[in-house]
RNA sequence: GCCGGCAUAGCUCAGCGGUAGAGCAGUCGAUUCGUAAUCGACAGGUCAACGGUUCAAAUCCGUUUGCCGGCUCCA
């Protein structure tokens, strides 16, 4: 018989609780009503949709889904139905019950009703008894827990359909994913939806067009990015502030080609272990050369050009190398995931008594960096040797510890990831948080035993004999493409002064003002403000939307007054009308702005 | 690559078997205006490409290209 569950039972109605930001507990009641709803709406697409396979169906960082084996495929338009017929089960208020059954009988149980993908799930899981959830006539092989009640499913809504691998294994069967999210308390839902198109509105297409900041477009191919003159300046401010702080913290900076011989992939390894992400080899002169996927085997030509000292370790070299790297064509998304890119990539090539500092000093300027760009929530993720690795056992511990000191001077918490590192080596990665909250992973940390053996990199030691160097691959950014991508979703498009295209737009009334208005407008470029002059001979206020809409931080209106006394009349795009005052104090403003990174 | 959806003017979209539409943007003209949209005229399209069905295709079918959502969350 069926019983009541143990956890669902003590506790109380869900939907009058409320989630606390951290709250372990609360955070297992989301998932477990999740998870409810997930059966929920498996009961209801059944009712529906006779014949109907179940695969998985688990709770998700931000609601939930099921699999379902269903050949027809769902349409949106089925998504209305399904939560309609999920809303009768739930006023039915049907209890949830548990049973644990011995795997045999989960068997016949499950054979009966030809879930085939259950037995698989039964098959391969190693207790002798497995648990099994019912609501009503729905019975699922589930480890649970579950609400003690359909009716505690009360905030939920269905949101996309989509095709899924069983166990995302495309040579598996494709089954068709309903995802969906619940919530607590409806207020909740109603965040998160809001939250949702929040997103939607800063998506960093759309205001790539809005802007006119860059374009993709099929004629010239996919996953290729065309940057403006807009997205050109933004771009251009972020590698001169990148240059300018790579040449203070000891850097010094490479230029490499985009093709290289076959001969230097084939030392490096990447025509063994990479070359699904590189393209076709093209023919010069009867050799066959690449499109670099990487820039590493440029950087270590550059290390081999001539007989290296440790008194000259630690190197550290960084360039802005435009990448090209095969993806599947599916996954190409705007500027996030792309098939020409350009890195900021750099590698440092020091001693092992070094690599401590070095791993520390990349990890403080990577957050110098991250904050210099307005992002503060970082989250630091420490990968460790695979079973299959190459390198010396000694260097690898080295190389961890290295990472974890590093992350601890630092004062960064970090999840660590049990044999998740390359075979090549250990690294630490940073998620950064952007203002919706949402996680990207940008900076990677990565110690390469690989490639130094391969180019035979040495160097002599002060005992005169040749050593093998510690390499470390980072990227701080990631790419430029795809940081950008991040940074106009973080601001929603509304750049601080220092990254804005146009940072001051003049804005005449009448015609009678371009003279003056051009000699203000050479008087800021020659400060070196990005400004620009609107003297079409249009109304104020179709001068001041526009600038708005192009998110400009100041507009300064020029009239008959502002001309006769020499002033501007200062319109902040973020405190508004600051009243007249001479161009000079203005400079002097947002030069201040520009300084501060505000 | 696979599953599903989509592709109409520079942008946002309507039309869904019977001769291509709107708003914004553009061009021209009028207006010279004080803090988020001045008025008018004009121009703009092989309806993604190719093939098929039909008396007739933007519309139905197939292929290709591109875009969008997934394919990593594991009872």
């Amino acid at each position: 018989m069926f019983k009541s569950d143990s956890y669902t039972s003590t506790h109380k109605r869900f939907d009058t609780l409320i989630m606390t930001e951290k709250g372990d507990e609360n955070l297992l009641k989301l998932e477990t009503l999740r998870h409810s709803a997930a059966h929920v709406m498996a009961d209801a697409v059944k009712r529906l949709f006779p014949g109907v396979k179940l695969a998985i169906g688990p709770a998700i960082e931000d609601g939930f889904y099921y699999d379902f084996d269903y050949p027809k495929g769902f349409s949106t338009e089925d998504l209305s139905k399904i939560e309609a017929e999920m809303k009768n089960i739930i006023a039915a208020a049907i209890p949830f019950e548990r049973r644990e059954v011995p795997k045999k009988e989960a068997r016949e149980i499950f054979e009966k009703m030809g879930e085939k993908y259950k037995l698989e799930l039964i098959d391969e899981l190693n207790s002798d008894t497995v648990t099994i959830y019912r609501h009503g006539d729905f019975v699922d092989l589930c480890r649970g827990p579950h609400v003690s009640n359909t009716r505690d499913v009360k905030a939920f809504k269905l949101l996309k359909v989509a095709g899924a691998y069983w166990r995302g294994d495309e040579k598996n069967p494709q089954l068709n994913r309903i995802y969906g999210t619940a919530f607590l308390s409806k207020k909740e839902l109603e965040d998160y939806l809001s939250m949702l198109e929040e997103a939607a509105k800063r998506d960093h297409r759309k205001l790539g067009t809005a802007l006119d900041l860059f374009s993709t477009m099929d004629e010239y191919g996919a996953g290729l990015i065309l940057w403006h003159p807009k997205g050109g300046r933004i771009r251009d401010a972020i590698e001169t502030f990148w240059k300018q702080e790579h040449y203070r913290n000891g850097y010094d900076i490479l230029y490499t080609p985009h093709i290289g011989r076959k001969t230097l992939w084939e030392t490096s390894g990447h025509l063994d272990f990479y070359r699904d992400s590189m393209y076709s080899p093209m023919d010069i002169d009867g050799n066959d050369y690449f499109i670099k996927p990487m820039n590493c085997p440029f950087h270590i030509m550059v290390y081999k050009s001539r007989m290296r000292s440790y008194r000259d370790l630690p190197l550290r070299w960084a360039e802005l190398g435009t990448v090209y790297r095969y993806e599947k064509s599916g996954v190409l998304h705007g500027l996030l995931r792309v098939r020409g890119f350009t890195q900021d990539d750099a590698h440092i090539i020091c001693t092992p008594e070094q690599i401590e500092d070095e791993i520390r000093e990349v990890l403080r300027f990577s957050l110098f960096m991250w904050k210099s760009f307005g992002f503060t929530n970082i989250k630091a993720y420490l990968a460790t040797r695979p079973e299959k690795a190459v390198g010396e056992p000694e260097r690898w511990e080295k190389a961890i510890t290295a990472l974890k000191n590093a992350a601890t001077a630092e004062k960064m918490d970090y999840e660590l990831d049990q044999g998740g590192g390359a075979f090549y080596g250990p690294k630490i990665d940073l998620k950064v948080k952007d203002a919706l909250g949402r996680e990207w992973q940008m900076t990677t940390i990565q110690f390469d035993f690989n490639l130094p053996e391969r180019f035979d990199m040495s160097y002599i030691g002060a005992d005169g004999q040749k050593h093998r160097p510690f390499m470390v691959h980072r990227a701080l950014l990631g790419s430029l493409e795809r940081f950008f991508g991040v940074l106009v979703e973080h601001y929603a498009g509304d750049f601080p002064v220092w990254l804005a295209p146009v940072q001051a737009t003049l804005l005449t009334i009448t015609d009678d003002q371009i003279p003056f208005a051009k000699k203000i407008r050479n008087d800021l470029k020659a400060s070196g403000v990005r400004a620009e002059l609107d003297d079409r001979n249009e109304k104020l206020g179709l001068k001041i939307r526009e600038a708005e809409l192009q998110k400009t931080p100041y507009m300064l209106v020029i009239g008959a007054k502002e001309a006769a006394a020499n002033l501007v009349a200062v319109r902040s795009r973020k405190k508004g009308d600051l009243g007249q005052m001479p161009v000079d104090r203005f400079i002097e403003m947002i030069t201040k702005d520009i300084g501060d990174k505000s």
